[in-house]
RNA sequence: GGUGUCAUAGCUCAGUUGGUAGAGCAAAGGACUGAAAAUCCUUGUGUCCCCGGUUCGAUUCCUGGUGACACCA
């Protein structure tokens, strides 16, 4: 039996160090599964694996989207399905790392079929969203699918109109797409969370911040100015900084802002994570126990395979 | 050494004409299915510096401490 190894955590918590050394040891490729880093163009601003990890350690999705690509939770199932069904041929075990709660999601649980919106219908509702507001769409979802329209977040802009763009594109119900089934995969799944105490975590994020200014973070965003309406660039540490090239903010403020920013982002895939109860837990520090915890469910589960044949 | 001002949430401070207190920032909790580092919701944490006095009641007024700051010597 195959099995995929998912190592999760908090951004800055130390996921890319552990995940070279535990792709060492078990000799395999590394899936890479944070939004961000899918982009190429933002690699000190999402502290992507740097060239020579790479080196160390096949990554896959790492830079290998333009800003201006479209791209999904979805997509990404699609994708990571694609490449493991490859990739097993010749390994026994895989290791997906990263903190994109919603990929990880549709990699493990699958995630809903529905139709990709048209460019037409998704201006078409942005338009309407700007002539009438909120208020107005929620009306319409009333009308078109009652069911939802009492379940989701009434203020949740983005919801809202994506169900309306569901129901007009489809002439269905966005609930009847909404099936949320789980679905089986042909290798077994091993969630390993990382985690430290809060001051810990805070502490690094604060100081990976500084090291990114440092490292020419702000040179980065001004390259990028041209796609600065790419949903790609709606990034912590990259709209903050987008402020200070309009002078809107001082420069302090902004890194303030995306250590903040960053420390939310952190406590928000901590929530996500901790309704997760298949996920175990450890410290990024207690390599000892990663790894013989590991060996032990890869091994358990080599032997029982052979007690199967 | 003297005089004055101040002491309230993790920080900066407001306030209570005496009925045990609230803003900003920081922080905490949560939702989540094709934009998810996105988007959205909820929450005030407190020996009101300490000992005593007045009072039915003191964080508030008074005496005395302690500490910080300013000015004068």
């Amino acid at each position: 039996m195959k099995t995929l190894v998912v190592l999760l955590g908090p951004t800055a918590v130390g996921k890319t160090e552990l995940s070279l050394s535990l792709a060492e040891r078990l000799g395999c490729p590394i899936i890479n599964c944070d939004s961000r880093q899918l982009f190429a163009d933002l690699k000190i601003g999402t502290a992507a694996p740097t060239e020579a990890q790479m080196q160390r350690v096949p990554h896959y999705f790492v830079g290998t989207m333009k800003l201006d690509d479209y791209y999904s939770a979805a997509r990404y199932e699609t994708d990571v399905m694609k490449l493991t069904a490859t990739l097993f041929q010749q390994h026994d075990t895989l290791l997906l790392s990263g903190g994109c709660m919603m990929y990880i999601d549709a990699v493990c649980q699958g995630i809903d079929d529905i139709p990709t919106i048209s460019e037409e219908i998704r201006t078409q509702v942005k338009t309407e969203l700007k002539e009438k507001g909120l208020e107005s769409l929620m009306d319409e979802l009333r009308q078109l699918d009652s069911e939802y329209s009492t379940i989701v977040d009434p203020q949740n802009t983005r919801r809202v109109v994506h169900a309306i763009e569901v129901c007009r594109m489809t002439g269905q119900t966005y609930t009847s797409y909404r099936v949320r089934a789980h679905k089986e995969r042909p290798f077994r799944i091993l969630k390993i969370g990382l985690n430290r105490p809060r001051e810990e975590l805070f502490e690094r994020i604060n100081k990976r911040v500084d090291q990114m200014m440092e490292d020419g973070m702000m040179e980065e965003v001004k390259k990028l100015i041209a796609f600065r309406h790419c949903n790609a660039l709606n990034t912590v540490g990259y709209k903050e900084l987008l402020h200070v090239i309009d002078g809107e903010w001082p420069l302090e403020m902004a890194v303030e802002r995306i250590k903040k920013n960053t420390r939310v982002y952190a406590k928000k895939q901590l929530t996500w994570f901790r309704r997760d109860e298949s996920i175990r837990w450890f410290h990024p520090d207690d390599k000892e126990h990663i790894e013989s915890y590991l060996n032990l469910t890869l091994h358990e589960n080599q032997a029982n395979t052979t007690q199967d044949i």
